[in-house]
DNA sequence: TGAATATATAATAATATACTTATACAATGA
DNA sequence: TCATTGTATAAGTATATTATTATATATTCA
């Protein structure tokens, strides 16, 4: 749902400058329809872990996106209680759907499997 | 008015990076509400010259925006020829209306006259 | 406890960005 | 035509960004 709330210019210059990365854009994208680990996205972005991680950091940092660990496996998902999630979503609602990737990575057998808890 | 065309990944990460800094998001709210030539936006940033320029180049060369020569003034607005223009307007809408800065130009008499044409 | 796996962080290097200063170009008006 | 004003561009510099490599931390499992 998108509300009509007002986002402050440096604050959205913040926000609109840490979306302005492909990869991080995607990563986001991607976290807004499915929930995922940092190893799947290096198979996805065909880019080193630290690369990913670095990424992350900067998503998470910013509160766009949280985490949940499960075991070794630490799952990235859109941050819901960010105070401009709502902006967020505005942004990237016009985006390809990027579902098709992780379905490429479930015909690979590369999905993490998580069907427990 | 806001259309639901989609937005490759790449473009609207090209997009955002242009609008991810703090000077040219203004920039582009304020166009959005008046027509505005450069030595104004130095006024109103308190900003050099050619860093004004440059940043409203980023702009014009990205497409966001579009300059008309009126004598010796170049006035930069949004350009609606612009393929991702509902996209911009999108991000921009809820920023913070600026025309409150433009009407303390006027009150200080430095805002550009162009009552002409 | 120790090896294996997943992830994060630190240090570094290459590149990009955003200023500054100096200068060029364009239009106006005496 | 020349001085003035508005704007753009070029060159240089400081800083920020993004990758890489190396290493640390955390969890699992034998």
């Amino acid at each position: 749902m998108i509300t009509n709330e007002t986002v402050e210019l440096d604050v959205a210059a913040n926000i609109l400058k840490v979306l302005g990365d492909k990869t991080r854009l995607a990563m986001v994208k991607i976290v807004s329809e499915n929930e995922c680990c940092v190893c799947e996205f290096v198979d996805l972005f065909d880019m080193s872990q630290p690369a990913v991680s670095q990424h992350l950091r900067k998503l998470r940092d910013s509160g766009i996106v949280k985490e949940r660990r499960k075991g070794q496996w630490i799952y990235y998902s859109l941050n819901p209680s960010y105070p401009y999630h709502s902006f967020v979503l505005q942004i990237i609602k016009n985006l390809p759907s990027q579902h098709y990737r992780i379905e490429e990575l479930e015909a690979q057998g590369k999905r993490v499997t998580c069907c427990d808890e």
